[in-house]
DNA sequence: ATGGTTGGTGCCCAA
């Protein structure tokens, strides 16, 4: 089976791309975040069209949403509203009645790295331990879980273009770091592109749009993650950043994420 | 240190 994850930035703007991504990659299930729009104002028929019958949307307008797409009838459904706000931040899909897919979209964070002078910041920070605390509570290790999206922190050194420079960054300051090892050690979670290119070579998942030449500068980060838990982590046949894409015409400033996965 | 771009909205905000 073939999942991705992908910030689309605006389903509305991307809506050829996906349709290519979905066929080139020959897709099962796609997860999408920043969709920014309302559940009505989602483009199912095009959706349908491509083979993708099954659809759990948790969207909303002008800002965040998230959505996954299936080719694979799901028997549950389901989201939760971390921290009690507004956002749609997150929605889940239970498939052959034992593997649970998480689909995320962290709050961004704004640019100032201090809780007690930026209120996104403080809501970031808030986020993940809400998170971490769900997973603590109402999972256990044993459960075939797969934690996906856009996570919106990078956490390892070479996740980003300069380690030294962006430490004082939204995305890879000490305390999101710190909240991300949390969650990723509440329950048992494998990072599973990491498991295929080692941790001393630099891996991005997100290229800002303000550079005149997001190839050639190169400053990216590892935004976007795929985790399974070690009751899945046998089953993973690869995982990789379709870097690609961050090359197309009109692009997302996303780079699509893939899990091969035998369930 | 600053500004750079994109998307959605409606007389700027978020990323």
């Amino acid at each position: 089976m073939k999942i991705a994850t992908w910030n689309v930035n605006s389903i509305r703007v991307r809506l050829s791309q996906l349709e290519k991504l979905a066929i080139e990659e020959k897709l099962d299930i796609i997860c999408l975040q920043e969709t920014k729009v309302t559940n009505n104002d989602f483009p199912h028929q095009s959706i349908k069209d491509l083979g993708y019958k099954y659809i759990e949307l948790h969207g909303e307008k002008a800002y965040n949403g998230v959505a996954i797409l299936s080719k694979i009838p799901f028997e549950q459904s389901f989201y939760i509203n971390f921290v009690n706000d507004k956002d749609k931040r997150h929605v889940a899909i239970k498939l052959f009645n034992q593997v649970e897919i998480h689909n995320f979209y962290v709050p961004a964070g704004g640019e100032i790295p201090n809780p007690l002078e930026n209120p996104k910041f403080k809501h970031k920070l808030l986020f993940m331990d809400d998170v971490c605390n769900w997973f603590k509570q109402n999972r256990s290790p044993s459960d075939k879980l797969i934690l996906l999206g856009d996570l919106n922190i990078a956490p390892l050194e070479n996740d980003v273009w300069s380690h030294k420079q962006l430490l004082t960054e939204v995305s890879h300051t000490p305390i999101e770091v710190e909240k991300m090892k949390n969650l990723y050690n509440s329950l048992d979670w494998q990072d599973a592109i990491r498991k295929f290119v080692p941790e001393n070579e630099k891996l991005y998942s997100w290229w800002s749009y303000r550079n005149r030449d997001w190839e050639k500068s190169d400053r990216g980060r590892r935004l976007d993650h795929i985790w399974v838990t070690a009751a899945l982590e046998k089953n993973i046949k690869s995982s990789y950043i379709l870097k690609k894409h961050r090359g197309i015409e009109s692009p997302s400033d996303h780079a699509p994420v893939i899990l091969n996965i035998d369930i």
